[in-house]
DNA sequence: GTTCCGGTTAGACGTTCATCTAAACAGCGG
DNA sequence: CCGCTGTTTAGATGAACGTCTAACCGGAAC
């Protein structure tokens, strides 16, 4: 059990507009509401699987891949990765939509990036 | 965020096995021994309690909350803090220490640094 | 229409997880 | 030394999860 140099951690100015979206953890204490609508979200990419296909949607050229593409970067049966991307999708992380003969899914930036913002020690301040 | 030269929040290095630490999830396809060092860190942090807990040590004055104050913020047992507490230091993201009689926790940032960054739709101005 | 292919749904099975109670461990004060 | 308080560990239990196989649906091609 190292310590280190506390890490100083600042208000920042909780202005964010955004109302119950992106105060990060260590502005303010979380709520018990916040934190059980947070909690699936960080359940739905708290999984390898998942966080490959959140990877590989979002890296797929013009930003949006086929399951077909998808199934094939795994070693587990299709129903499995439709079993996984209906996680995502259910927890708003990513869309699909049917064109054709394939279902194609992206990615939804917006909740990502609350998550990410949530995490931020801090807001500004990068160095 | 209109940056040109971008910030770069940087890796905070300690990677303690692959070379795997930072490209957001938009950068490059995550690879699957990534991934699964990955989803573990998320695992800890998938769980409403365990969230609170981050943001109550966080918030904390002084950065650092001791056992007894986080426990008078739930109606769970002691033992289940401490099991969630646990979770939360052999994932990195939390440390303690034992002075005289209580036990002291505080926020590992380097951590949750990562996770945010890993999150962090893109680090570049694409688009 | 019928057949084939891509993808999802349904249900089963073994594992992991969150929580509890009981017991142990660690300091402190008499 | 003994009891008291704060914290962790151990073990049990029920719920949630990841994976599979089998069956089903939607669209395209024959």
């Amino acid at each position: 059990m190292s310590k280190q140099a506390l890490p100083v951690i600042q208000p920042i100015s909780s202005d964010t507009s955004g109302g119950a979206c992106c105060a990060p953890l260590a502005c303010e204490p979380l709520r018990q509401a916040e934190a059980e609508e947070l909690a699936p979200l960080f359940k739905a990419i708290a999984d390898p699987v998942r966080l490959r296909l959140l990877s590989l949607i979002a890296c797929h050229e013009g930003g949006e891949a086929c399951v077909c593409d998808l199934t094939d970067a795994f070693d587990l049966t299709g129903p499995t990765i439709s079993h996984h991307l209906k996680v995502l999708r259910q927890a708003g992380l990513v869309d699909c939509e049917r064109r054709g003969t394939w279902v194609h899914y992206w990615i939804n930036p917006a909740s990502l990036e609350r998550l990410s913002a949530i995490l931020a020690p801090r807001m500004a301040a990068t160095a």
